[in-house]
DNA sequence: ACCTGAACACCGTTCAAGT
DNA sequence: ACCTGAACACCGTTCAAGT
């Protein structure tokens, strides 16, 4: 029995799907940089040059990656609201995708173009920047820039770059803290007194909404004045 | 002479700041991931092994390419103006730092708070950002948000990932037009008539003024709403 | 104090070959 | 159609050793 590994199961056949899918597992346990072209066929008792008969090389499973993520991003058919609200609601709804992988949401920004989902919602995302009135001209740099905006907010969040496990977490934290905290308060008064907020998002749901409010409520700014 | 190169000239020692520097122009021209201990080594005509001397590893090295690109943004001392204003003008500081160098970039959101020139930058924002009255507890996010969302500016630039040179770029351009205006305007419609913009940005410096006054907008609408 | 050489474990990728 | 094995050029990093 060539085809079953030592528990004597059936050994899955090896996909792009299945590929792609334990790619972000290991982004998201361990991070972009062990998601290795070796690591993975070894994950599926393969050889590693097994992989280039699924993709011609390590940029497509990347872009695979992305648009897999991207799949998962709903552009509702029938929106409901004012162009603010389904402006804030389609990126709210990329936000909660790439929570839930923040270590390939990297991987999104270059490739919103690059497959038939990340073009749905850039279009929408135009569509939506077009209702709202802004110049011609302006439309399609601002609506990059706020897919790309939404995806630092990611990376941004404070206290990310940390350990996922809880207590190395808690350790690293206090750590920071002690730093920040120890700096001179002559020269940089403000990073001392917010401190806490800088090592730690004590409340990441309302940092993103807050954030999300602030793009959406600066676009409709700029919608309204017009041209100056 | 054993301290001379082939010309015969001194051969210049090796230091952080030469190395840094380099690095800086490797990434400029090649991108960052052609930025590795061996080029860099090459480069100076030295064994890669010499420069653990000087780093500890390479994440290090990035450091300091974080590090000097960060001490290139001037925090003015007296600055003039309302918050707004300066909130724009430091952040419109950082753009002008980071599009001279956008391959490197994306090195600064995480290292913010890793060194006294990030830490300089990081303070003015704070401060303005409590200046202009923001919930206390949403200013450290906000900050971070913001000088992430500012980096992330240079990279959703339409046109940017293609090549350099002129004319090889002026040829992808075109292609990638092509590949836009061929999608299905049923499905598609307002992408495939803003394909022009996604492609190529016509003018960048009004792409940067108008983003930076999204960002600045967005914080004035939610300071002047008491926390709703 | 500063640099080298040998060595190691790890990368991505090609290509001819197997089934 | 799908996978393997050998091979190549390239990585980052250690450590003992040289000057």
């Amino acid at each position: 029995m060539p085809n079953a590994d030592k528990d004597g199961q059936p050994k899955a056949r090896l996909s792009r799907e299945a590929l792609v899918t334990s790619a972000i597992a290991l982004a998201d346990t361990e991070g972009l940089e062990a998601v290795t072209v070796r690591r993975l066929a070894q994950q599926h008792s393969v050889a590693p040059t097994s992989l280039y008969w699924h993709f011609r090389d390590k940029e497509r499973l990347l872009d695979g990656i992305a648009e897999h993520l991207l799949q998962q991003v709903e552009v509702p058919e029938h929106p409901d609201g004012d162009w603010p609200e389904q402006l804030r609601d389609i990126l709210a709804r990329i936000v909660v995708v790439l929570r839930a992988h923040p270590a390939a949401a990297q991987l999104i920004p270059t490739r919103l173009l690059a497959s038939p989902a990340g073009l749905a919602v850039t279009d929408r995302t135009l569509a939506l920047l077009k209702e709202a009135g802004l110049p011609a001209e302006r439309i399609a740099g601002t609506a990059m820039f706020l897919l790309g905006a939404v995806v630092s907010m990611i990376a941004a969040e404070p206290g990310r770059q940390l350990p996922q496990d809880k207590e190395e977490r808690e350790d690293a934290v206090r750590v920071k803290r002690a730093l920040l905290s120890a700096l001179p308060p002559r020269n940089l008064p403000v990073v001392v007194s917010f401190a806490d907020h800088l090592c730690d998002c004590a409340d990441p749901d309302t940092y993103y909404d807050f954030n999300l409010d602030v793009l959406v409520a600066g676009i409709a700014r700029m919608a309204a004045t017009p041209s100056r």
